[in-house]
DNA sequence: TTGAATTTTCAAAAAAAAATGAAAGTTTAG
DNA sequence: CTAAACTTTCATTTTTTTTTGAAAATTCAA
């Protein structure tokens, strides 16, 4: 396979992963442009390769920045902004982990606490309710508490994980 | 607060997470539905609560049914089919991830490996493109296999984890 | 300051995804 | 078989999400 091929290839299977994981399109292949470059890129070339508007690379890489997995680049007597992604897989992946944590586990869990508070009292169909958003709370929150573990070590969490998996 | 609220609340909240996790909404209102159901539904009584057509109704439940995590109960002499969630959170965990494994991060591995095979030599940036999509295959590889490892405990594997993360 | 270079914002347009509903298909009791 | 009961399909419509692009805002060198 060519390199441009794979270049594209690569941007485009980024792009549609990201989909799949709530991540847009576009969000999804600016990252995937800047992991594979080796120098930081100015938005001009970022919206060249991609092909996307100047709002579009905008509003995308300030998102990447929010996820603290893209930073900002300041060159030397440029007021043009250059931009790089987080390249330590470790510290990506951890990152991406605590944001979607704080986004979507943590006010799950706010919502099932609230909802199984309910009396237990009455019909059946009541403490059902009850007793399963109770087991789906501690559940989440037991796996919250499993990923913030993982997470805890920082440097290498994956190989340190699947050695103690090993065990 | 009420119950018929509570109710509201837990499956309009399960249906937002859905759509962050690239499911549809109405799939996880449907999934949340029958999870807080004592008894199966038939998909009457889930177009009627969910408000929702017989057409989305019938998609949606094959889709979860697809996923492993909603059977189909047929009940002595009638003809209507009734619908019930997988209700052991183990078990439910396990098949999401699985399918997801299989769905998005076996491709991802294919085409991480496809076009990390590209000749090494020539430009900077073709060296840098091997060897970040090389680390990345790798990265997912080892964290494919270590969500492998562990939901191949099957039985209260969150539990069994929790444990060897502490030691 | 000023103004050119650059980025951000956001209303409108476009694209993508999801939902509808009626017709077609299937199943089974009689 | 037949027909009623029920489910599935899919072209069309609706809703949601994403993208565009031009105007407004910002930044900084001179």
């Amino acid at each position: 396979m060519e390199f441009s091929d794979a270049k594209q290839k690569f941007i485009q299977s980024w792009g549609a992963l990201g989909s799949q994981w709530g991540i847009n399109k576009t969000m999804a292949q600016i990252h995937a442009f800047l992991m594979i470059s080796p120098e930081s890129v100015s938005m001009e070339e970022i919206m060249d390769e991609l092909k996307i508007s100047r709002g579009n690379a905008s509003m995308n890489l300030r998102a990447l920045i929010d996820w603290g997995i893209v930073y900002k680049d300041y060159k030397q007597g440029e007021r043009r902004e250059y931009f790089y992604a987080e390249k330590d897989l470790d510290e990506m992946a951890i990152k991406i982990s605590r944001e979607r944590t704080k986004r979507e586990i943590k006010p799950a869990l706010k919502v099932l606490k609230e909802v199984s508070s309910i009396p237990a009292n009455k019909t059946t169909k009541e403490k059902h309710f009850k007793q399963q958003t109770t087991s789906l709370y501690k559940f989440v929150a037991k796996a919250d508490n499993a990923l913030e573990k993982i997470t805890e070590y920082n440097d290498n969490w994956l190989g340190k994980l699947l050695k103690k998996l090993i065990t």
